[in-house]
RNA sequence: AGGCACGUAGCUCAGGGGGAGAGCGCUACCCUGACACGGUAGAGGUCAUGAGUUCAAAUCUCAUCGUGCCUACCA
C-alpha cells in the first residue's frame, strides 16, 4: 500500500543511484539501434547550477529518456568547460586571500593550483545535475583541458594556421584592463552610459585658427596623430593651414580628408587615435599615420602620455580636463549618452587597445556554416532564430583568440631568439626548424575557452582519432541551448565542425528561452532575485520541478519562475501518485489471485494487447524484456474501457509528436490534462463501483486488467518529464520488471471513435445534472430523481445499459427512461444533443431559482444564435465558404434552437404552474 | 541607429482565418472508502489601439502606442 501522499527524497536518490549502477545512462558504442545524440552544453567549472541550466538540462533529459523508451542508442555526452578568465579569476581570489598572487607563484606552479582547486571544487555541478535527474553517460564525461580534447584543440591550430586561416597580427582589440588580457569582440557588453562630449580646439599650426574636434574620451587625446574631416565638407575646402597642434603635448598634427567623418556630427572634424579607436586604426593605415599607444596594459597612462604618466584612466580623464580648461582649449561640455563596452567576465570598462594578437579568419568557415543551415543540413528551432543566425554570419569579423592569461591551453607557436622564425606544430619542437637554434621560445598566451569549445561535439568522441564512438555518434541530433550562447558557442561549432568533420555538428538546433523570475526580470545575482533551483528541488521535489519547466517552455517565451507554479505541479504528481494508489488497492490483492496475463487469455492475438518491442535492440540483450500487460479483446469489453484505452492512445500519439516537434509545453499539458482531467476525473470514478463490487466477474477482470494497462502506459508517458515517480510506481505495479527506464514507448493502434462519442454523451449528460445541483445549491447528500426523454433508439439502449453509470456519477436514487411526452411536472430541465434532462424537484427547492437558471441558460443561447444566424443570413457567406463550414454552421443553428426552444417550453410551463 | 519578439480572464500564459481556452486565484457547496496537495459547480474577456484584406479577423497586412531582448566602430 502506497503513502497516502508522495514524498520525492524517500525516493529520488535510491533511484538515481540504480540506474546509475544499472548502467541505463550508458550508450553503446555500436549498436544496430537508432543514434540519438546530444552532448551537453558543457557549465563552467566554477559554475554552480542555476535555472537556465536546469532548464537546459531538463528539456535534453527529457528528450534522452524519450528516445531510450522508443529503442534508440542515446549518448548524452556530459562534461564542463575549463572557463579560462572565470575560472583564474576565481582561483586568484582565492590565492590573494592567503596573500599570494600568480606571479610570485610563476606560471607551473599557478596552474597546479588551478588543477588542484577543479579537483576540490568543480564537480559541485556534476552533482547538481544528478539531482535534476540527468540521464548523462557519466562514464564518459569530459572536460576540455582534458589530455584528448587538448589534443583536438591543438590540431586544429596547427591545421588552421598552416591553412592560412589562423594569423598574427597587430590589431585594434578589446582589452580589459583588470583581466588584462584581451577580448574577442563578442566578449564586451554594451551598456548606454551618461558621458560628456568635450569640443576641444586644436590650434593650427601657422597660428592661424584652427579646428574643434568633439570627443567622448579626451584621455586618448594624447595619441592623436592626425585630425580628418570629410573631403565634401564645406566649411573646411579652403583650410588655411595643413596643420594642428596638439594641445597639452606639442605634437604637429596632419589634417587629412576622409570619407568617414560624419559632416553633421560635432564640429565635422575628428581627432584620429590609430592606437586607440578601431575606426582611427583603419583610417590610420590608409593615411599611413603612425600609431601612439598611450595606455598600459593595467589602465594606466604610459611614459607617452608625457606629465599624466602614471595616472589611472579615469584620473587621467580629469586631470586633462582640467589642463584643457586651464590652458583655454576646452571649448564646450555636453551631457552625451554613449554605448560604453564592458567586460563579460568582470564588468570592468574595456579599452580598444592596439596590441599583437592572434585571430581567426573567419568569413571562409563562416560561408559553410550559412550554406548548412539555408539548406537544411542543420535545422534552427524556433525558425526565428534562423534571422539572427544569418545575420551575424553574414557580418562576421574576425575573431581574437588569444588571452592573456595562464588558465587554458597554451598556444602552440614558437618564436626563435635568433631568427625571429615562428613555428607552429603539433609537438613541441626542440630547435627552430629554420636555423636551428634551440633558442625558442613557446608562445605565453593561451586560447580562448570557446575555441576548445568549439570542438566540443567531435573532440568529446575522440577526435582526432577515427573513434567508434563518432562514428555512431556524429553528427548528433540536437543540441539544446539557450540563445545568448548562439555566437559564442552554435555558429562557431558549426564553423568548427563542419570545417573538420566535413559534416556539420548537429541535425537541429533547439533554442529554448531564459529563465526569468515571476516578474519576468531577468535573474541576477546583484538584483537579488535570483531562485537556487536545488531549494526548489528540496521543497517540491525533482519531478514537480521538471514538470513546471517543460510546461512552461512554451517555444519563444521566456520561462517565468515562481513557487507558486511548482507547487502547483508538486500537486499533479501528488494527484499521480493517489491514482496509482487506488490503482494499486484493487490491483495487488487481484494479482495474487489471478495475473492479468490469465485473465487476459490469448491476448498477445488480440488487437491491443501487442507492443511492439524491436526484438533486436541492443538495449534489451540483457533480458530485460517486459512482461505484457495484456489487455482483453475489445470486442469483450465495456464502453469506459474501450473509452479510455482509445483515449490513452491518441493521448501517447500527440504527445510524442509533440516532444519530436520540441513543444515541450504541449506534451506535458497533453499529459496533465489526460491523467487528471480524464483518467482521474472520469475514468476512475466510473470504475469504483465495479471495483468496490464483490462480485468476481468478468467485467472486473477486464476493467482491471485495462485499469493496470492504462496505468502502465501513462507512467511510462511520463517518464521523460517525471523520472522518479514513475520509477518508483513502476516498481509497485504486477508484472513490471526492472527499471521503467527499459520499458518501451506504447505503441497501440486502438482506436474507437464511437465508444468516444458516446462517452462525451454519458458525461454531458452527468455534467448537466449536476450543474442543476450545484446552480440550485441541492447537497451531494440528497439524492435526485431524474428522467432522461430520448428520441435516439440507440441512445436509449445505451443509456439504460449504463444506468449505473449515471446512477452513480450524478449521485441519484431514480432513473427513468420515460416515452416522448410524458414530461415530468416540477422539475429542471437540461438540454444536451439527443436529450432532454428533468431533474425532479418536486419539494425540494423553489421553483424561481430554476426560472432564473433557464432564463439564463436561455440567454447565452440566444446569443450564439444570433451569432450563427447572421452568418447565414449572409448570402456572401453561403456562396463563398466551404460548404463544410456552412453546414456546420446550419448544424450548429438548429441544435442550438431546438435547445431553446425546448428550455422556452419549459420555462412556459413553469411560470403557468405559478410555482 | 537597425533588427527581433511580445501586448488574450485578477495573475501566468496556450492558441493562431470560421464555436474565446488552460493553470493559479476568486465565489458557492461538499471531510463521498486514491487524493482537502482533494471533489462538484460557477463568475470573469471589445483577444493593446486604429485602419485594411476577406463572405468571415483574436488569428493575415499596415500604422500607432506600450513592453522586453539582441545586434552596432558615429567620435
Amino acid at each position: 500500500m502506497l503513502d497516502k501522499s508522495y514524498d520525492p527524497h524517500a525516493v529520488e536518490e535510491r533511484w538515481y543511484a540504480f540506474w546509475e549502477e544499472q548502467g541505463l545512462f550508458e550508450a553503446k558504442e555500436t549498436s544496430l539501434a537508432p543514434s540519438y545524440s546530444i552532448v551537453i552544453p558543457p557549465p563552467n567549472v566554477t559554475g554552480v547550477l542555476h535555472m537556465g541550466h536546469a532548464l537546459n538540462n531538463t528539456l535534453q533529459d527529457i528528450l534522452c529518456r524519450y528516445r531510450r523508451l522508443r529503442g534508440d542508442n542515446v549518448l548524452w555526452m556530459p562534461g564542463t568547460d575549463h572557463a579560462g578568465i572565470a575560472t583564474q579569476n576565481v582561483v586568484e581570489k582565492k590565492l590573494a586571500e592567503q596573500g599570494m598572487d600568480r606571479h610570485r607563484m610563476g606560471r607551473e606552479k599557478f596552474i597546479e593550483a588551478v588543477w588542484e582547486w577543479r579537483e576540490k571544487y568543480g564537480g559541485a555541478i556534476i552533482h547538481q545535475l544528478k539531482r535534476l535527474g540527468a540521464s548523462c553517460d557519466w562514464k564518459r564525461e569530459r572536460f576540455t583541458m582534458d589530455e584528448g580534447l587538448s589534443r583536438a584543440v591543438r590540431k586544429v591550430f596547427v591545421t588552421l594556421y598552416h591553412e592560412g586561416l589562423i594569423y598574427r597580427g597587430d590589431y585594434i582589440i578589446n582589452w580589459c584592463p583588470r583581466c588584462r588580457t584581451a577580448l574577442a569582440d563578442l566578449e564586451v557588453e554594451h551598456e548606454t552610459h551618461d558621458g560628456h562630449l568635450y569640443h576641444i580646439r586644436y590650434p593650427a599650426e601657422t597660428g592661424q585658427g584652427g579646428l574643434v574636434i568633439a570627443t567622448t574620451r579626451p584621455e586618448t587625446m594624447l595619441g592623436d596623430t592626425a585630425v580628418a574631416v570629410n573631403p565634401e565638407d564645406e566649411r573646411y575646402q579652403n583650410l588655411s593651414f595643413e596643420a594642428v597642434v596638439l594641445p597639452l603635448v606639442g605634437r604637429v598634427l596632419p589634417v587629412i580628408k576622409e570619407n568617414y567623418v560624419d559632416q553633421s556630427f560635432g564640429t565635422g572634424a575628428l581627432k584620429i587615435t590609430p592606437a586607440h579607436d578601431p575606426n582611427d586604426f583603419e583610417i590610420g593605415l590608409r593615411h599611413h599615420l603612425p600609431s601612439v599607444k598611450v595606455l598600459a596594459d593595467d589602465g594606466t597612462m604610459n611614459s607617452e602620455a608625457g606629465r599624466f604618466a602614471g595616472m589611472e584612466r579615469f584620473a587621467c580623464r580629469k586631470a586633462v580636463v582640467e589642463a584643457l580648461k586651464k590652458e583655454g582649449f576646452l571649448e564646450k561640455v555636453e551631457p552625451y549618452q554613449h554605448a560604453i563596452g564592458h567586460c563579460y567576465r568582470c564588468q570592468t570598462l574595456v579599452e580598444p587597445n592596439l596590441s599583437r594578437q592572434w585571430f581567426v579568419r573567419t568569413k571562409p568557415l563562416a560561408e559553410k556554416a550559412i550554406e548548412a543551415v539555408a539548406s537544411g543540413k542543420t535545422r534552427i528551432i524556433p525558425e526565428a532564430w534562423t534571422r539572427t543566425y544569418y545575420d551575424w554570419m553574414h557580418n562576421i569579423r574576425d575573431w581574437c583568440i588569444s588571452r592573456q592569461i595562464w588558465w587554458g591551453h597554451q598556444i602552440p607557436a614558437w618564436t626563435c631568439a635568433a631568427c625571429d622564425t615562428v613555428t607552429v606544430a603539433m609537438d613541441s619542437p626542440d630547435a627552430c626548424p629554420a636555423c636551428g637554434s634551440s633558442q625558442i621560445v613557446q608562445e605565453t598566451d593561451v586560447l580562448d575557452t570557446w575555441f576548445s569549445s568549439a570542438l566540443w561535439p567531435f573532440s568529446t568522441m575522440g577526435w582526432p582519432e577515427e573513434t567508434p564512438l563518432l562514428k555512431t555518434f556524429y553528427p548528433t541530433s540536437v543540441l539544446v541551448t539557450g540563445f545568448d550562447i548562439l555566437f559564442f558557442w552554435v555558429a562557431r561549432m558549426m564553423m568548427m565542425g563542419i570545417h573538420f568533420m566535413k559534416d556539420v555538428p548537429f541535425h537541429d538546433v533547439y533554442v529554448h528561452a531564459l529563465v526569468r523570475d515571476e516578474a519576468g526580470k531577468k535573474m541576477s545575482k546583484s538584483s537579488g532575485n535570483v531562485i537556487d533551483p536545488i531549494e526548489i528541488i528540496d521543497r517540491y521535489g525533482t519531478d514537480a520541478f521538471r514538470f513546471t519547466l517543460a510546461a512552461f517552455a512554451a517555444q519563444g517565451r521566456d520561462v517565468k519562475m515562481s513557487e507558486k507554479r511548482v507547487e502547483g505541479y508538486r500537486h499533479f504528481m501528488n494527484k499521480l501518485w493517489n491514482a496509482a494508489r487506488f490503482c494499486l488497492m484493487h490491483l495487488e490483492p487481484q494479482q495474487r489471485a489471478h495475473s492479468p496475463q490469465q485473465a487476459a487469455g490469448n491476448a498477445s492475438e488480440s488487437k491491443i494487447g501487442k507492443i511492439p518491442h524491436g526484438g533486436d535492440s541492443p538495449l534489451l540483450v540483457q533480458g530485460e524484456l517486459q512482461k505484457e500487460s495484456a489487455v482483453p479483446d475489445p470486442e469483450a469489453l465495456d464502453l469506459y474501457d474501450r473509452w479510455i484505452l482509445s483515449r490513452k492512445n491518441t493521448v501517447a500519439k500527440e504527445m510524442a509528436e509533440a516532444l519530436e516537434a520540441y513543444r515541450f509545453n504541449d506534451a506535458a499539458g497533453i499529459l496533465y490534462q489526460f491523467v487528471w482531467h480524464e483518467f482521474c476525473d472520469w475514468y476512475i470514478e466510473i470504475v469504483k463501483p465495479i471495483l468496490y463490487g464483490k462480485a468476481h466477474d468478468n467485467k472486473k477482470e477486464n476493467t482491471l486488467a485495462v485499469l493496470g494497462r492504462v496505468l502502465k502506459d501513462l507512467l511510462i508517458l511520463l517518464h521523460p518529464f517525471a523520472p522518479f515517480i514513475s520509477e518508483e510506481v513502476w516498481h509497485k505495479l504486477p508484472g513490471t520488471e526492472h527499471s521503467i527506464m527499459t520499458a518501451r514507448f506504447p505503441e497501440d493502434a486502438f482506436s474507437d471513435p464511437v465508444s468516444e462519442r458516446r462517452m462525451t454523451r454519458l458525461m454531458e449528460i452527468v455534467s448537466g445534472i449536476r450543474n442543476v445541483r450545484g446552480e440550485m445549491g441541492l447537497p451531494p447528500s440528497v439524492p435526485l430523481d431524474v428522467a432522461i426523454l430520448v428520441q435516439d433508439a440507440d441512445l436509449k439502449d445505451f443509456l439504460i445499459e449504463h444506468e449505473e453509470i449515471l446512477i452513480h456519477l450524478a449521485k441519484l436514487k431514480g432513473l427513468s427512461l420515460p416515452a416522448d411526452g410524458a414530461k415530468p411536472k416540477k422539475a429542471a430541465t437540461t438540454v444536451v444533443d439527443g436529450a432532454t434532462i428533468y431533474t425532479l424537484l418536486e419539494g425540494v427547492v423553489d421553483f424561481s431559482k430554476e426560472e432564473k437558471r433557464l432564463e439564463k441558460e436561455i440567454g447565452k443561447l440566444a446569443d450564439e444564435l444570433t451569432a450563427v444566424s447572421s452568418k447565414l443570413n449572409n448570402e456572401d457567406f453561403l456562396r463563398k465558404a466551404p460548404s463544410d463550414v456552412v453546414k456546420k454552421a446550419e448544424e450548429k443553428r438548429e441544435l442550438l434552437a431546438l435547445r431553446r426552444t425546448k428550455l422556452e417550453t419549459n420555462l412556459k410551463r413553469l411560470q403557468e404552474m405559478g410555482h
